[in-house]
DNA sequence: CGGACAAGCTGA
DNA sequence: CAGCTTGTCCGG
């Protein structure tokens, strides 16, 4: 070290957490003098670990702790390049806790560059900062472009801005560039955020991204799951931006159609909505269909207010045959295997827990891709294109099917697939839901969140009532608040309901929930000493708070030989 | 995670 | 008992 700050023989420690995924701990190292400018709390480095060399990053930098001899300590190997700022690796240990871990290496991972980053570039800004943004939860409406509101909030000085979908968060860095502000996208321009510029635009990842003088978070369409990571930890970029923010003294702006139930409890009182004309002209019409009124011996998926639509040649019609409940065949939509039994290797289907059930043996097995651990799963259905007949032949004209995996969407006026099709087609006048109850009745305790989202998505595919736009909903449950709520053009419907229903049943946010599974997860569940239950393979554990829920869950001594799999605020169940 | 080392199994 | 597999432990 050079003279100055301390004497020439102070010793410097490094405490680092090596990049190697299984080893959930921290070592010390001594900093070479050479280094000793470079290494600071989250500096990406090299470090000798029992015979190789592995990366890693330091989490925190000073005098020997006395936990290991100084002189047992061995040298940082290389200072490899500038990672995640210092306040990104203090958040790191607050989102372990929150989520029931004590790994902080998804989180490192999560905040650093894609590649490493040697230097970075001068700040590139242009906004003379005025004031910032309330925090707050805007309801906008479906059809609303965020760009004013984004704007508005990158006047009040450094911004990040997350979308759920990384197309999404392109398009709008593209559209923010243009007004002259200084964007960096997330995480392909890393460097360029760390440099410090008026915008970063980023995904669920993006809400780790480097952004000097943070000054505003605003999360796009926070009712989104995507917006939750799916591998454990299970974290979510909005319950992270709250955090951050706080922590920052920044604003924290969550937007949204339909914000969650978890969204307008933290906002309480800075909630904005806009007016009742806005919301009505931004919805389309909804359609219900009263499935209870249908004759039983002729009931059908096609009905006749639907065989009006099809058969209408003006109107382009999407229809939606949900799969929740009605699982038969499930591919893996991360690696496309489909789920066999592991003992007889036949196609598994989902029971009403979730749990992957042999349609042959009975074998019972959690939820999770046996060939790459994924657990979001795509439904590879006979039922659609069984369906496909059924809705061709009403229609009188062509049919396309499009399922999870289809590549090419044909082009036709009248598709039907599972809700993937929603993703996958565009400008449309008509979508159908032709079974909504399964999404609505989903034993998910975020069941009507998530049906109210697939609304969501199709508001914006149909566009507004009075460009034409048209929803249709068969349904045996006409009256659910989920369906009120379109058909008034008013979410609050849906978010009193829910709100009450969650308090009542002690669900998040009022309470803290997980779902452990695996083998010992009774054992697991059992030494938290919190309240549990096991229904299936799965053992739901509650907290009175997120982080007593996380602390008791990161503390809690894993059985032996147990492969656990610990989803705190579980998005499935 | 991946290397080190110990304990257990096998074959001549 | 060498040679191999399987399991457990540990890393600064």
């Amino acid at each position: 070290m050079s003279p100055g700050p301390g004497a020439a023989d102070e010793v410097l420690v490094a405490r680092v957490v090596p990049d190697v995924t299984g080893l959930d701990k921290h070592f010390d190292y001594l900093v070479p003098e050479a280094m000793a400018d470079a290494v600071r709390p989250g500096s990406q480095v090299r470090v000798p670990l029992h015979g190789r060399r592995v990366g890693g990053w330091v989490i925190a930098v000073g005098p020997p702790d006395g936990s290991v001899a100084p002189d047992r300590l061995l040298p940082l190997a290389k200072w490899s390049g500038i990672g995640p700022a210092p306040e990104l690796v203090e958040l790191a240990p607050w989102a372990a806790t929150r989520w029931g871990t004590d790994r902080l290496r998804p989180f490192l991972v999560a905040a650093s560059p894609p590649t490493l980053v040697r230097a970075v570039p001068p700040p590139n800004r242009t906004v003379d900062p005025g004031p910032t943004t309330s925090s707050a939860v805007h309801r906008v409406p479906p059809n609303t472009d965020p760009l004013p509101l984004v704007l508005g909030a990158a006047a009040g000085g450094p911004l990040l801005v997350l979308h759920p979908t990384l197309a999404a968060a392109r398009a709008l860095a593209n559209r923010l560039r243009r007004t002259g502000l200084a964007v960096a996208l997330v995480p392909e321009q890393w460097a360029r955020a760390a440099g410090g510029v008026d915008v970063v635009v980023g995904t669920r990842a993006g809400v780790w991204a480097p952004c000097p003088g943070l000054a505003t978070i605003v999360v796009l369409d926070e009712h989104d799951e995507s917006l939750q990571e799916e591998r454990t930890p299970t974290w979510h970029a909005r319950d992270v931006a709250i955090e951050r923010a706080r922590r920052a003294g920044a604003a924290c702006v969550l937007v949204s159609p339909s914000p969650s139930v978890t969204a307008l409890e933290w906002a309480g009182d800075r909630f904005v909505r806009p007016s009742v004309a806005e919301e009505r002209a931004s919805w389309p019409l909804l359609e219900v269909v009263d499935r209870t009124q249908e004759e039983p011996w002729k009931r059908s998926l096609v009905t006749s207010e639907l065989i009006r639509h099809l058969r209408d040649p003006q109107q382009r019609v999407v229809c939606v045959l949900n799969v929740v409940g009605r699982a038969r065949l499930l591919a893996c939509r991360a690696c496309r295997n489909l789920q066999r039994c592991e003992r007889c290797d036949a196609a598994v289907r989902q029971d009403d827990a979730g749990s992957f059930v042999c349609a042959r043996c009975g074998t019972v097995r959690p939820a999770v891709c046996q060939h790459c651990g994924s657990m979001a799963m795509a439904n590879v259905r006979p039922g659609v294109s069984r369906i496909r007949e059924e809705l061709e032949a009403a229609a009188a004209r062509p049919v396309v099917a499009v399922t999870g995996d289809s590549d090419h969407v044909a082009p036709a006026d009248v598709y039907v697939g599972t809700e993937a099709v929603l993703h996958r087609v565009r400008n449309t006048d008509v979508v159908a839901f032709l079974d909504l109850d399964a999404e609505l009745l989903a034993p998910r305790y975020r069941a009507a969140e998530q049906a109210m989202a697939l609304l969501v998505r199709a508001a914006r595919l149909v566009g507004p009532r009075a460009a034409g736009g048209r929803l249709l909903v068969q349904t045996f449950l006409p009256h659910h608040e989920v369906l009120e709520a379109v058909l008034h053009a008013d979410p609050t419907r849906l978010a009193v309901v829910e709100t009450e229903r969650r308090r009542l049943l002690g669900l998040p946010p009022f309470r803290a929930l997980a779902a452990v599974q695996g083998n010992g997860a009774d054992e697991l569940a059992a030494s938290t000493g919190l309240e549990h239950t096991t229904a299936g393979t799965v053992t739901l554990v509650r907290g009175d708070t997120w982080l007593e829920l996380g602390e008791r869950l990161a503390a809690a001594p894993r059985p032996p030989g147990s492969r656990l799999r610990v989803e705190v605020d579980p998005p499935r169940r």
